[in-house]
DNA sequence: TATAAATTTAAACTCATTCTTAATTTAGAA
DNA sequence: TTCTAAATTAAGAATGAGTTTAAATTTATA
């Protein structure tokens, strides 16, 4: 992102014409840390443009997903969370608060030996627990 | 599981009355290795007890789930899937036939540094990609 | 056996997500 | 600029996994 000018032609350079409702989108997404639902965009969108519709924001956030620019985050079975496209990282959860933050990996060794013909082409980590404001209270 | 006598008695060691319904679901759920959905485990169960409903599978994953006899297993967003508890191990997921492999896990290296005070109490790892079979065609 | 508690069942309900369709906006041609 | 077609948006209906409710059945035990 930071390469480009705007998130207009951050959208035109992934192919996609860039409306307002989707530049507001993007924006969202972009300055979110917290990892939100269709409905949080919604909810929070709604506040600055108050005609957009939950379509468009499930239409733009398929668009999105399918352009490579964000990534499904499957938390729980609940509610989809999404996230801007960046590099690999895991995530924690909290149990409680159901706060989400990124960690970095430094490296991961899994066993591949039963699947070596298999095309591994991303991968999702999670660690679950208490972040330090919940394990105390 | 292989230390009990009978799906039963484990059962009644976990403090669940072991009901014919329940005793088919932990066996079904014992002997699968494709991490069954709900409505999987349904209909499956249904040539064997055609009374079965819906709600009382729904009803025991959920005791299962909080006896930790179960756990969830959080592949996409659109249905959950179950498996047995067992040591840690991470899943491949084929995007194209949806397969589900358990892995072995040797090894993982996470920068913890500034989540430091949380309590981790679990991890979930998924690879995702393309299966033997699913790759050449 | 009688009684209460636990379990199961079917059906109604909820709610995230998808679909449909009409209205609006945009791009490019004339 | 104006016209036309394609793309986008909006609102609401539809879908479907999962939950809830309430009545019926089963089980434990007195």
């Amino acid at each position: 992102m930071a390469m480009y000018e705007s998130y207009g032609s951050f959208l035109e350079e992934n192919g996609i014409r860039p409306s307002s409702q989707r530049i507001l989108m993007l924006q969202y997404l972009e300055e979110s840390k917290s990892h939100p639902t269709a409905d949080k965009i919604y909810v929070d969108l709604s506040k600055r443009l108050p005609s957009i519709s939950k379509a468009t924001v499930y239409n733009n956030l398929k668009l999105f997903l399918n352009n490579g620019i964000i990534k499904e985050v499957n938390i729980d079975s609940s509610e989809i969370h999404y996230e801007m496209m960046m590099d690999n990282h895991a995530h924690f959860v909290c149990r409680k608060c159901k706060k989400v933050e990124d960690l970095e990996i430094s490296n991961i060794n899994i066993d591949l030996s039963h699947i070596s013909d298999y095309e591994i082409e991303s991968q999702d980590i999670f660690l679950r627990g208490l972040c330090n404001e919940c394990k105390d209270s």
